[in-house]
DNA sequence: TATTGTTATACTCTATAACTATA
DNA sequence: TATAGTTATAGAGTATAACAATA
């Protein structure tokens, strides 16, 4: 008989609300950026590392940690990784710090990561136009400003 | 001596990305949120629990959480707890769906989330003008509604 | 057979405390 | 003492596979 298939939904009190829809699409973008970074066998926390250290060459697991809003507990295995991988390499520097540098293959593969964040970067660009985009930004940034202030 | 401690700060190339802003913004927003519903010793999926079945009395699992991209297999648990602190019953329905009501304490602090998520949104609406705001979500959702297709 | 619910499991991310090493 | 790094651990969130119960 096939009846049509009955979704049941109910109603969303959450529909519409900035905190929500920012959720989501916050998920939507990191998948999508995951599908640009994936084919290189790469997470997407693996490669803003290498984005970060290759834009910073000789930089801390601190600062890196840092940008990426990791702390350095959790940068430990994050590092780990990329040196086992033969990315990255930690060569000590001033004090305790170790600097990170990539090796030839990480150099190649940054190359790789700046071309897949770049592709990402133009996909969201065709969608949405630049004042848009910017005034989003701007929006966006007056949320965290307003969250580190305890205003929000 | 007391020199202005210098903390290092590295070139961020992911500073004023759509991706990366829409993320942090996300992160505060959700920590703000949090931060009006700890007081009632619950977390943000507890308390968004309660308002989805609150709101929708007699909804299935399943039901709410299809409305917060929870899967089956992991609303068990958070059912389990509210089952527990007394806030929600299960009573058998059709087939095998099992009906979420809440209880009188649950309604009682069904109440108080709901006033939690009002302040939360009051504090966003306070910060971002009323057009800006719909703007914002407008472009949101055509970001999600694109990773849906595929086109993101 | 399709839907709902459940169990078990594993991986990621995050947070914290306690510790070591170096200037 | 301050900074950088490390270790261990615990919790939350999420994903999948396999299974049971019911219309």
């Amino acid at each position: 008989m096939n009846a049509p298939q009955k979704i049941a939904t109910i109603a969303d009190p959450l529909d519409g609300t900035v905190g929500w829809e920012l959720r989501r699409a916050s998920v939507a973008v990191a998948n999508a950026l995951s599908a640009q970074i994936e084919p290189l066998g790469l997470r997407t926390s693996d490669a803003t590392m290498l984005l970060l250290i290759g834009t910073n060459p000789g930089s801390t697991q601190t600062d890196v940690g840092r940008a990426m809003r990791v702390q350095p507990a959790n940068m430990v295995p994050l590092i780990n990784k990329l040196v086992s991988a033969g990315l990255v390499e930690r060569i000590p520097g001033t004090g305790r710090a170790l600097a990170l540098h990539l090796t030839a293959e990480g150099t190649r593969l940054f190359g790789e990561v700046k071309a897949a964040f770049a592709r990402h970067e133009a996909r969201i660009t065709r969608l949405i136009p630049k004042d848009r985009r910017e005034e989003m930004v701007e929006t966006l940034r007056g949320l965290i400003k307003a969250a580190c202030c305890d205003d929000l």
